[in-house]
DNA sequence: GCGATCAGCT
DNA sequence: CACAGCTGATCGC
């Protein structure tokens, strides 16, 4: 059986220590509540939330990382088989409550784990987390960065949740006699629909798993089970369709708002047949940036902080691009501020490519002499090659890594190999 | 019968 | 397409 040290957002065994970054249920495949493999390192409000999707887990088992702190873990050397010293930082990730990334640093160097996270600029708290990343890791490099590589490709571009809240708000407000539903998942938007609570002066209906979600994360008391009190409800994402939008409109007039970035991103899948396709207009509402070269290093990408960006798909649907993962932009700002030596995407994608080494080899740090190597090679070669480039090679103590898997349709048995991967790292193989 | 995993859907 | 998730079927103990 492999050894290690770290686990981050994987549960299969063989590591002294597992830390998750939030509970979305993509990173906690192969968690259940008999977990008994080892201590699990947490956020407090990841700490708060546990028992509520675990219900039996023994909760002797969970450290909080408190934010902005580090800690120190005694741990084994799975190269030496001596004591070795890890620190470990937690900072938000602003992805859902309680998420967040950590920076470790230890034999192995320093390593960033970002988990599912955002990066905007316009946030009041953009500068807090900023401040402490840059003060955690002082003057040091940074070895290896394992990236939120969701909508790493420049076709995908979307405004600042500031301002899609906004647009949400202004369709509320052109509805003044329609009932409202936004489908949202069991952890994250509460900042949206807090947004609206206070824009508007309403309360919002959730569902009772929901509301006691929003009660133990001491969210204000603006959230109610009781359909009468409002006319914005916020629904489970998987009761949400036109079909339930077509019963609805039965019965009182009704629309339904998707907050999501997917549809953006599959926007510009689908109008160029491939993520590196001609640039096309797709939409009169939508423009993306217009910016095929970015691999090349040569150009910036700003948000589209003031276009108007919303959709309507269907006569009672209204897609909204707010979204909790950073977009390209925000991934381009993000790994100027960092310049790794290497970066790694935590997202790995059959269908089309994210794979941020493409588009940022050239803010890495000192890996030139290995993309060397494939500058002679085509487009398509290159892209192979440089997402199996071998990282053990590059920082002391090795790591082992597995990538979360996008999944492609066509090909079934692909499809339920992949799911079987899940997210998340282990760090220090020996 | 139970939990874990998988298929299929949005 | 599939962010993150649900339901229901099937598998293995």
């Amino acid at each position: 059986m492999e050894s290690g040290m770290i686990s981050v957002d994987k549960w299969s065994s063989g590591s002294q220590v597992y830390f998750l970054t939030h509970l979305h249920a993509d990173h906690t495949v192969g968690l259940s509540s008999k977990w008994k493999r080892g201590l699990l390192y947490c956020s407090r409000d990841t700490a708060r939330l546990f028992p509520t999707k675990f219900p039996d887990f023994n909760l002797s088992l969970i450290r909080v990382v408190e934010i902005g702190c580090w800690h120190s873990l005694s741990l084994v050397s799975p190269t030496s088989g001596s004591a070795t010293t890890v620190y470990v930082m937690a900072i938000d990730a602003n992805h859902c409550p309680g998420s967040v990334m950590y920076l470790f640093r230890g034999e192995f160097g320093c390593m960033l784990y970002t988990g599912d996270f955002r990066w905007e600029k316009s946030r009041n708290t953009f500068e807090v987390g900023r401040t402490m990343l840059l003060n955690a890791l002082k003057n040091e490099k940074l070895d290896i960065l394992y990236l939120d590589n969701t909508y790493c490709n420049p076709r995908f571009s979307f405004p600042s949740r500031e301002v899609a809240a906004r647009e949400i708000v202004d369709i509320i407000t052109a509805h003044p006699e329609h009932d409202i539903i936004i489908g949202i998942d069991s952890l994250g938007k509460e900042d949206l629909l807090l947004y609206i609570s206070r824009t508007l002066n309403m309360k919002i209906w959730v569902w009772p798993e929901r509301l006691q979600v929003m009660h133990l994360l001491g969210f204000p008391d603006v959230f109610t089970t009781k359909t009468s009190l409002t006319r914005v409800r916020a629904v489970p994402r998987y009761s949400f369709s036109i079909e339930t939008l077509e019963c609805l409109n039965t019965v009182r007039p009704t629309i339904g708002i998707r907050p999501s970035g997917l549809p953006w991103a599959m926007k510009a899948v689908k109008a160029n047949g491939n993520v590196f396709g001609s640039s096309r207009s797709t939409s009169g509402l939508n423009k993306s940036n217009e910016n095929t070269d970015i691999a090349n290093g040569s150009q910036t990408h700003e948000p589209n902080e003031d276009l108007r960006s919303v959709e309507k798909s269907h006569e009672y649907i209204y897609t909204v691009p707010y979204s909790d993962h950073l977009c390209f932009a925000e991934i381009q700002e993000f790994i100027e501020l960092l310049r790794p030596i290497k970066i790694k995407g935590i997202v790995s994608s059959l269908s089309f490519n994210i794979d941020p080494c493409y588009f940022f080899r050239h803010l890495c740090g000192t890996k030139q002499a290995i993309w060397r190597l494939h500058q002679t090679l085509d487009n398509d070669e290159r892209l192979e090659k440089v997402g199996t480039v071998d990282i053990k090679s590059t920082i002391p103590g090795s790591f082992s890594v597995a990538g979360r898997k996008r999944k492609k349709v066509q090909l079934v048995n692909r499809v339920s190999l992949l799911r079987k991967l899940g997210h998340g790292v282990r760090i220090a193989d020996s």
